[in-house]
DNA sequence: CATGAATGAGGGTTCATTCAT
DNA sequence: CATGAATGAACCCTCATTCAT
């Protein structure tokens, strides 16, 4: 019949629509209170959903908390990606991911404090899109475009500054320029040449690519990209 | 009458052992579990002590918490300053303070575990002994032996890296140089010279100086601080 | 649809069936143990209920017992209100109120020692049903039916003996006629003639009329109130 | 030898002292938190001594608040006797006892306090001297002074009211003839004509007297009783 | 005796999870 | 599926009592 089709599909996207509209509850959640501060309560109340709901999308907050952190995952990677393929070489493609990482926290507090409060050690690591980032860095090395003693250096000069600029971003207002500075220092420890570090720095970075139904662009309402 | 000294004094004593014990198990499961994921059942039940002792020195587990990291800022800006106080300027310094706090978290497992636990954001920031290193940065900024567009980005290139490599500590095992390799690509990054940055990541370092009932040498029981 | 709120007020009724049964275990584990001793575990043995239900209901026992007052009250306003409204003047009200009171204490020992537990001064003033009496009193004073020197000193002189009575009833089987004897002198001190005082003290009573619901009714079981 | 009975004597003196200063101190916290609210923490908190000086002296909270009625129950029972040993007859002696337990608690608020919240029924009825009262009122019916329909119901006739102004005294300041109003129509109540209350209860009333190490005196600080 | 640290039972509260409607 | 009441394990915290010094 075809109405049976019908209903399921119906079905299907309405399910869609509540799983987002948890996912997008938890972001917020998750940035105020951190993975840690924030309870299942925190969620129905957020999402208004009732108790029971929530238990029939995620088992746990741990999985809940998972399943933000793909989802995240999911659309950075996506946005990189689509910035990222225009890159020839391995290290404008690390430049253009950490600057494209750090816009994305700056037009996205949400996002930002999220990773502030509850990314590192326990996504980072695990996921967030940084697998392309660290093949790129061994490339960069195998290429000699990159001189440092190990990739594994190689990526706790990347991540480590990442990971701490995204807090100053939560904190304060740094200047316009501050992924752009950020990015060309961390290109010189890498080893690139000044000169070099400036221009991967200072590549033209096309806007941000959203899914029409992005979390960050939902649960964000972020702020217009920088121009 | 001289009982009375003796007595308080005795007191005073024995206080003072029941509340380092209760540290350095805090220390212990804190570097195990996190500060989230402890709880104070966990604290009596590594220290040995009753519920009710516990009350008798910390009203809750986040004021253990913050004692405990006090002490280890405080043992930790000792051993830094022993080291520093030798060095002529400031990026030196900042130097000699890396490479310290990297030794440190190397010689001692439990130590390194607790921060890459703990200590970020909650810790890091307010307090683990970094107020030097921000004024040395000021300072190094100053008198131009460092150029980065600002001091704050200087802090999120050491900082960051300090923080990525202890994560790298707790889960693996780097070549013995990381800390120097490190510090030697940070100072790179911070617009020190290649050459100087090579010289002022290899100073002599002279061996850590840790008081007789330090909490790092009591806890820790450290591996010996690489020759 | 129908069936949502048929399904809502199922739910609601079965809200106030919870709400009613911890208000009835309430009222036993109170007039035994009094306001003070008895304890949230004391409540849930007699209900039957889980700790977390408890927690669903109220928030602390103090406002279990609040709750209880609030109902008492209103059961005994209704009450009483039921008989007085027959009644011409203030002072045959307060008459009539004095001993409504003392014959529902005598019926309902479970009420009557609850008040003598509880009641005084945590309730008694704040609440329970004696806003009335007291601007009777006050009428009463106005109208010239009484002569006291004030109010205040009336207040004391009905509602000192009532208490003290209740705690007679509650320790022993005074006379039958102890209602209406006490409320006879009651009179008297206020300036009532003593031929007026003892008609208006033995006033026909009609029956006390309770809620079908009523927690009196449930909880006391209460002995046939005197013929 | 001599010395011996020194030692002893100036040891029970201080023993006397010490639990005086508790007493002392109890009346207050029991004044302000009540039988029940109080914990032996603010007991040695309000003593200045330690915890285990506190069990030098009593074994229990409750302990204390017995020793502290009792304490209290003698000191009453010393200035009622000595009014009321020049009475004649025994209804004057109830209306002296009366008036004077009302001027008392009017001077010494800390007493009125302590009344109000731990005396009834946990103290009055076992012991705060109303035991001579009682036996007044049933040799005053004897003797025909009053006409009650029982002693018991005279009892609640006078002890009712009096807790009840005790408590109009704590948190109000009701006219300065308060005592003396309450006390001429409790009589009526009882049967004595109105000219003959009037007259018992402004018989005059020779000024307390407490031993100089008075409890109430001491913690009281009392006003001075009213002229 | 005075002291105050140590103890642990008792009681309060939260919150993840289940389940009947 | 959505709902929200019921459950109880896990935690937190207090406070009476003991006891070595």
């Amino acid at each position: 019949m075809h109405s049976d089709n019908h209903r399921t599909r119906v079905g299907v996207e309405r399910r869609q629509k509540m799983r987002q509209r948890l996912l997008e509850s938890a972001l917020q959640v998750f940035a105020e209170k951190g993975p840690d501060g924030a309870v299942i309560d925190d969620m129905i109340l957020a999402a208004e959903v009732s108790r029971g709901t929530f238990y029939n999308y995620f088992r746990t907050n741990e999985e809940l908390l998972l399943a933000l952190a793909e989802t995240l995952s999911d659309e950075l990677a996506q946005l990189v990606d689509a910035l990222v393929c225009e890159a020839s070489n391995p290290i404008a493609r690390v430049a253009l991911a950490l600057r494209a990482y750090l816009h994305t926290a700056r037009s996205y507090p949400l996002f930002a404090a999220f990773l502030d409060r509850a990314a590192w050690p326990r996504i980072a690591t695990q996921g967030l899109t940084l697998q392309q980032l660290v093949r790129d860095l061994q490339l960069a090395q195998e290429q000699g475009l990159i001189a440092v003693p190990s990739v594994q250096l190689a990526q706790d000069l990347v991540l480590g500054p990442a990971m701490s600029a995204v807090h100053t971003l939560c904190v304060g207002t740094p200047p316009h320029s501050y992924p752009e500075d950020l990015t060309a220092l961390v290109l010189k420890a890498l080893g690139v040449a000044a000169e070099e570090a400036a221009r991967l720095a200072t590549l033209p970075l096309s806007p941000p690519q959203l899914p029409a139904d992005s979390l960050l662009l939902r649960a964000g309402k972020g702020r217009p990209p920088a121009a």
